[in-house]
DNA sequence: AAGTAACC
DNA sequence: CAGG
């Protein structure tokens, strides 16, 4: 277990052992039956490469009109409930005295990938998000507060838990790419990215 | 606008 | 051609 910080980004590598992260995986699988993954639209036409679904009180979502948070899946059921063992890493991590209302669950195949963005759709930016990895490296990109700004990249590995809090809350960042079936830990392969965030 | 593509 |  090291503790990196790039540019603000607290970057935790081996934060969570092998077991820890198999015993993840397993607790995901509930969440992803009863909220099964979606690929959002973008406003301006076109469709994000990344599949994500949601637990909490709110997920993500997006559409031609834009981004926001949703309090039910796309298909109208509610978004099933934070598993335990996720708001763990946050209790231990996040040094917030507030429960996250979203884990935002990112499912990158192979070629999915996100363009650089902020995290900016929740109402107080004073709380950190929390991003775990699972499964395949996936190449991060981070930049600053404004799309102008240099851009430095680091692979992450599963089990890698990074805090985006302080200066780095606002800071564009992305995945350029992952190495499809790097880990073994998905059989299937790919990346999933949880990502905590108090949303309200 | 978390999209793509052109362009440098 | 790869990267920004």
């Amino acid at each position: 277990m090291t503790r990196l910080n790039l540019r603000g980004f607290e970057i935790h590598k081996g934060f969570l052992s092998p077991e820890r992260q198999r015993a993840l995986v397993q607790v995901l699988r509930p969440v992803l039956q009863a909220a099964p993954l979606f690929s959002p639209d973008v406003p301006g036409g076109g469709q994000m490469s990344v599949r994500m679904t949601a637990a909490g009180g709110y997920g993500w979502f997006s559409d031609k009109s834009g981004y926001r948070y949703i309090d039910a899946h796309p298909s109208g059921r509610a978004w099933p409930a934070i598993p335990a063992e996720v708001l763990g890493i946050w209790e231990t991590l996040s040094g917030s005295d507030r429960a996250p209302e979203c884990c935002l669950f990112n499912y990158y195949g192979e070629g999915a990938k996100m363009g650089l963005h902020q995290d900016k759709d929740e109402a107080d930016f004073s709380y950190p998000v929390v991003s775990i990895s699972l499964g395949d490296d996936g190449l991060l990109r981070i930049g600053g507060t404004s799309r102008r700004e240099k851009t430095e990249s680091i692979w992450l590995n599963s089990g890698d838990v990074v805090v985006m809090g302080g200066e780095a809350r606002l800071a564009y960042h992305g995945v350029d790419r992952i190495r499809f079936k790097s880990s073994r830990l998905l059989p299937k392969g790919g990346r999933v990215n949880l990502t905590l965030r108090v949303v309200t």
